[in-house]
DNA sequence: CCGACAACCTGTGAGC
DNA sequence: TGCTCACAGGTTGTCG
């Protein structure tokens, strides 16, 4: 369930919990991306969430000052939350459970790329967390100027550069493709080759095409409906993911998909090039 | 340090 | 109907 939206409107969905005693907790699988801590359910029983915050694609719910459960979804993890009046039977990958006062809470992820783990300040120092790119929305420090400094650094395609993660967190593969579409960048562009024209014009569309994603509650799931049955904004207004040799929507060409570091690349061979757009682009 | 690649694991859909 | 294969939202670790 993975990008960026996804997990900020899990965060958001995970209000409830706040204020709320741990009375118990039970892993039924512990071999996800990492082993969860043996003592996970001893430390955390009687504890209370003060407060849920998120970095990158990392949420993490602070218990106690300095202590944190750090939970990451991976490539389908889900976090549901249930009324403890209507708690449906456990579900097949249904690996952890915290039952709460008034809800329980279950981590579900069939593929275990996920994990559950124990964290605690200073966060920045985490080893999984002190690799990260700064947070496209949060932080003022992401625009164009401070974007065309970092890839000035790097030769690396610019799609492979922004799904690692090293430089900006939380463009996943769908929102990297749709966010060099809207700035009608190629993504086999070398980083390095980027104008700061195209730097600026790129950050804004991350950023926007991640604050619409969050305002539609996150819907790059393929599995996603809203409540009425209507297709999502994940079929809607995709322009080019998912819609290899479907005609380009803004010039009809057909939508081409490549792969790039074992992940598919959807783009429009017309819109985005260097030689339709030259201003985007560095003289050399 | 940078960049390319394999690996982790299960479900789903396409093709035969 | 049933089998096999390719592919899927992410990230780390290893190697050159």
């Amino acid at each position: 369930m993975p990008e960026l939206p996804e997990v900020e409107v899990t965060r958001l969905g995970l209000a409830p919990i706040i204020g709320q005693k741990i009375e118990s907790v039970t892993v039924y699988q512990n071999q996800l991306r990492w082993e969860i801590p043996p003592h996970l359910a001893t430390t955390l029983t009687g504890q209370c969430i003060n407060d849920i915050q998120r970095r990158g694609k990392y949420l993490l719910l602070q218990w106690c000052e300095h202590n944190y459960l750090m939970i990451h979804l991976g490539m389908s993890g889900r976090l549901r939350l249930y009324s403890r009046q209507t708690v449906p039977p456990l579900a097949v990958h249904d690996h952890v459970e915290w039952i709460f006062e008034h809800v329980v809470l279950r981590y579900n992820d069939p593929r275990r790329f996920g994990a559950v783990l124990l964290a605690q300040d200073p966060l920045a120092l985490h080893p999984l967390l002190k690799t990260l790119g700064i947070e496209p929305l949060s932080d003022p420090n992401f625009t164009g100027d401070w974007f065309y400094e970092q890839l000035k650094r790097h030769k690396t395609a610019i799609k492979t550069l922004l799904l690692g993660g090293k430089i900006v967190v939380g463009v996943g593969n769908i929102y990297a493709n749709e966010s060099l579409f809207r700035t009608r960048l190629s993504p086999f562009t070398p980083a390095n080759q980027l104008s700061y024209a195209a730097c600026t014009a790129l950050v804004d569309e991350i950023k926007v095409v991640l604050t619409e994603a969050i305002a539609a509650g996150g819907s790059s799931l393929k599995d996603f409906e809203h409540s009425n049955g209507e297709k999502g904004w994940f079929q809607q207004h995709y322009f080019v993911y998912g819609r290899e040799h479907q005609p380009c929507r803004i010039c009809q060409t057909p939508i081409h998909m490549a792969v790039q570091q074992q992940r598919a690349t959807f783009f429009c061979p017309h819109c985005q090039t260097d030689t339709i757009q030259p201003s985007l682009f560095a003289q050399t």
